[in-house]
DNA sequence: TTGTAGGCGTTATCAA
DNA sequence: TTGATAACGCCTACAA
């Protein structure tokens, strides 16, 4: 219970009052040990909350910790635990530039705040379609704790070690648990609400083929239409405007009657939007326009554009604390997507 | 040169062919020192890059490191060198709202990027306005390797340690290096095309009070009005596309004649831009609109936006090799903001 | 210029 | 349930 040799106590209660005080050693596990009068073994196993410890030694383990404001140093635990001191946020995508995409910053944002609050850091990196020595090497990296797949690829997929703490948004597999919008059921909302307006031709922009999440979202669109015994008419997309307004074309002359134009994606929307009324099209009037994301520019155009809204941050959040706690989360997981009236549609 | 003890040969060249391989132990930094005939502390001198060794040494451990596909253990090293294991982005603004915006998604994805190349992970955080006991805590705790401010408080500033690793995007102090975009010129160009526009009457929706930037943008446009003798027309702002459109109306309603409305932040000045149409104004035929920062949706807006454009992930670059790289920067480097023309003025 | 050895702060093993 | 003690992988005096 007590050392024998002398103990340089440490103790600074109330040390943030927006001061700039001197500089202390930071309280460490020791330090808490000893002012609970327990081994460093047994404030260990309180702290970190595995193996076995009294009422007593718990209680009195905690109530030190709180005393000297202990924090567990990341980097020592990481070491010991072998566990890594930071999350890999890995997009796939043709080029690096998806890394800009301001839906991979919202995903980012996220997980850097749920890691914030388990003390580990987070990482982002390119993952090239249909190359995935890099993230093999990543997963590798014992530095790395854990990796989040946004929009992998199969092959992706299939290189990431059995072993590794991993989590997907936009695909998984049976072992990697993944985080999704529910699109099929958004998509099916979007077209439920055009026919509903009196929409009988409705045409449809995808996303790019290599995504997933494109086909879930087909394959609704294509089920919803013929349910209503309207014709299919599907147009590949990219996402991005200039696609959208080339798809707006080609869509009205292809088939002149369309009433109807659902893009994936809200950028495509907008551009289909914009080359329909520099086409002379009244929207809504003659045609309508609903998108899918719910980006922030979605409100702000002329007219508001109908939408799906998605909680990407919620979706990332699921993905990161699965990772950081180790859960063994069911293999997949959907998040609600909630259609957006505006004007458009 | 030789071990008394038999070792472990570890060698394991070419693992990475896109193939999940057997799960094997990394290489560590006693198999290269073995590999390069050294004792561990000579190729931790010549990995690290401090203390001295021979020619000789350094090319053995150099060829020895990349043999093995040698990757230092981060957390070791953090443990070690007691340096910290992430790098926390940390910003200033009224609600954690600010964490969602945009703007932070890029700063936050340029800094993980840049950090990845280290081997360091990166948190976010926000830090409330006149709160700053939150980031006194942040800079003490030891996972935390450096800390970049953005858009900081005088009283923020104040209290990080001066210990601490640190730099600031909005504005800095002679001990905390700022990376900044040049917004005193950036507002003189944009300013100074309007009135080679042939308008003369600007007036211009302000940003954030707080926002040290704000008041740099304010002194640049009063002193380009001034030159050209045209009247000062100031109304606050927030960056906020509602209240951009307050903002018009408030201008139109208080100088009528006015001619171009300049906002900083391109939220405001689309807001302005879409109010000011709604009231039959024409633009850029009647008044001209101008913004700042060339958000995704200048570009798609229509008329587009005529604004200004920065080089945000170049600045996040910036700030995060500065603290990361420990280099002793320039208290104070700016940025180039760069006209962008489109219809709206 | 080099090697030996002692931390850095936690966790985990193994007796007690 | 507890407490020594040996890792964990790297850095760095210090001595050679």
């Amino acid at each position: 219970m007590s050392r024998p040799h002398t103990w340089k106590r440490f103790h600074h209660k109330s040390r943030h009052t927006g001061a700039v005080v001197g500089k202390r050693r930071d309280a460490t596990l020791d330090d808490v040990a000893h002012l609970a009068g327990v081994s460093v073994a047994t404030a260990s196993r309180v702290l970190s909350g595995r193996g076995p410890a009294s009422k007593a030694a718990r209680q009195r383990v905690a109530s030190a910790a709180t005393e000297l404001d202990y924090v567990p140093h990341a980097a020592a635990r990481a070491l010991a635990t072998r566990s890594g001191t930071r999350l890999a946020v890995v997009v796939g995508g043709p080029t690096a530039h998806v890394l800009n995409d301001p839906y991979v910053g919202r995903v980012l944002a996220a997980t850097a705040e749920a890691a914030a609050a388990r003390e580990v850091g987070v990482s982002l990196h390119w993952q090239p379609l249909h190359d995935p020595a890099e993230l093999g090497r990543l997963a590798e990296n014992r530095g790395i704790g854990g990796v989040i797949l946004v929009n992998p690829t199969e092959p992706a997929l299939a290189v990431v070690p059995k072993s590794a703490r991993v989590a997907a948004i936009g695909i998984g597999t049976r072992d990697i648990p993944s985080f999704e919008v529910d699109n099929r059921t958004g998509t099916a909302r979007v077209v439920e609400h055009l026919l509903a307006g009196g929409r009988r031709r409705v045409a449809m922009v995808t996303g790019p083929s290599w995504l997933p999440c494109t086909g879930r979202a087909v394959t609704a669109y294509l089920r919803a239409v013929d349910e209503a015994g309207a014709p299919p008419r599907l147009v590949p997309g990219d996402f991005t405007a200039a696609r959208g307004e080339a798809a707006a074309a080609e869509i009205m002359a292809r088939w002149p009657d369309t009433d109807a134009v659902f893009a994936l994606g809200d950028l495509s929307a907008l551009g289909a939007l914009d080359a329909l009324r520099r086409a002379g099209v009244d929207v809504p009037g003659d045609v309508a326009v609903a998108g899918f994301d719910d980006i922030a520019f979605a409100a702000l155009s002329r007219p508001g554009l109908t939408t799906t809204t998605n909680p990407v941050e919620d979706i990332a959040a699921g993905a990161a604390t699965a990772v950081l706690d180790r859960r063994r989360s069911s293999p997949l997981t959907f998040y609600p997507s909630t259609l957006v009236l505006r004007e458009s549609a």
